[in-house]
DNA sequence: CGGTGTGAAATAATTCACAGCT
DNA sequence: AGCTGTGAATTATTTCACACCG
């Protein structure tokens, strides 16, 4: 019945962060850490820090900080990431192929489970560690290998109909690298990565920085 | 003399945004577009388009809405890319290689004059447009390409390293796509993709949306 | 001390609501 | 009628500041 806070989008947008931190921290041998020393390492303060844990429970220690190896696991508790999840690429190209190779997916407990394109020369072949399948047989597929995530690398005109039929085959959330709204049901949920809308912040924050407001 | 008010950081982040949404609009022929309209495509309120621009002036007309042709060269404008600016990529490997190809950049005003690598076997080949630099040649061919952009995809243990070089050298902005923060001296932007950051985001949301709270 | 957890205060961002233009 | 531009109100997020703990 205890009635706890809504939280922030903004704070589960750094608990990544936080996580990576740790990480590196745990990496350097550290047993415990502060919320100041943890804040600097991505520019906020310790307060910050606190706030956003505090939002999860009392982790930390008064005089000594939190466990590093104590707050690793609560903080992929808090993100779902303690399990494993299956995703599917959808559109092997430039960036499906390069998502295929990289390496750091599985480990975060990722699995990247099977790649689509409509490409006949290259369905059938393996790249990274997926034997590329038809999108013809897309909801078949989805379905035995129980894809959670799509990731959809498809040019921008097929999006959203790849999108649509991701999502009646049973998909729950979508990794959208097309600079390109995806429209899915209220069901579905949608973290869109877009190269240039990042390159148009940073031209924005170098022309400011030069003092051109 | 004119006082005019701060621009929030969430503003500016939108702003690509509404330019996808006008050009979107302009290939399908409108002449004007309404607050609503350009707030519904991206899933905002027609105040909160109406209050972003206002940031920059009075842009549109009462009774009729927002001139799409007049429009995209003031948000170009505010986001300094009414303009060509030099970027290069650092690191070939999976993601770079895949930005090498991405066709996408070219129009917006990035142009990719450059690519570095370690690897002896790829240097000098060519990936997209560019032929591939050894990244021992990096301050002089920034230099003499004027490199204003530069967009990281190195290993993370040389990412800070291959960063410092790029600072000394005289980049203004870096596009990192590395899982790590990077330092650089506050003269210099760093805009970050993180696509484990992404796809952690996106298990919450998955998971939340399944009732775990 | 050095550090957490958290009310209270301050600041930032969003939405409301409406005067005024076409 | 349909729509912008913008004060005022509201809501969200961050920071302050301090009681309390090891």
């Amino acid at each position: 019945m205890s009635e706890r806070p809504p939280i922030p989008r903004a704070t589960v947008k750094r608990l990544s962060l936080y996580l990576r931190g740790l990480e590196r921290h745990q990496a350097e041998g550290a047993v415990t850490v502060s919320s100041r020393t943890l804040g600097s390492d991505l520019g906020i303060t310790d307060a910050q820090v606190r706030r956003d844990l505090g939002y999860f429970g009392q982790f930390g220690q008064p005089g000594i900080g939190y466990s590093v190896d104590g707050l690793i696991p609560r903080i992929k508790s808090i993100l779902k990431i303690d399990r494993e999840w299956n995703a599917a690429v959808f559109g092997v190209g430039n960036i499906g192929r390069a998502l295929l190779n990289y390496p750091r997916f599985g480990p975060k407990g990722f699995h990247i489970a099977a790649a689509f394109d409509i490409n006949e020369s290259i369905i059938g072949t393996k790249v990274g560690a997926c034997q590329v399948c038809s999108l013809a047989d897309l909801e078949e597929q989805v379905l035995a290998a129980e894809i959670d995530i799509g990731i959809l690398c498809v040019p921008m005109p097929v999006a959203q109909e790849v999108a649509d039929r991701m999502v009646t085959a049973g998909i729950r959330g979508v990794l959208n690298f097309t600079p390109r709204r995806i429209d899915v049901g209220k069901d579905v949920d949608v973290v869109s990565v877009d190269f240039s809308r990042a390159l148009e912040q940073l031209a924005y924050q170098v022309a400011a920085a030069d003092g051109e407001d």
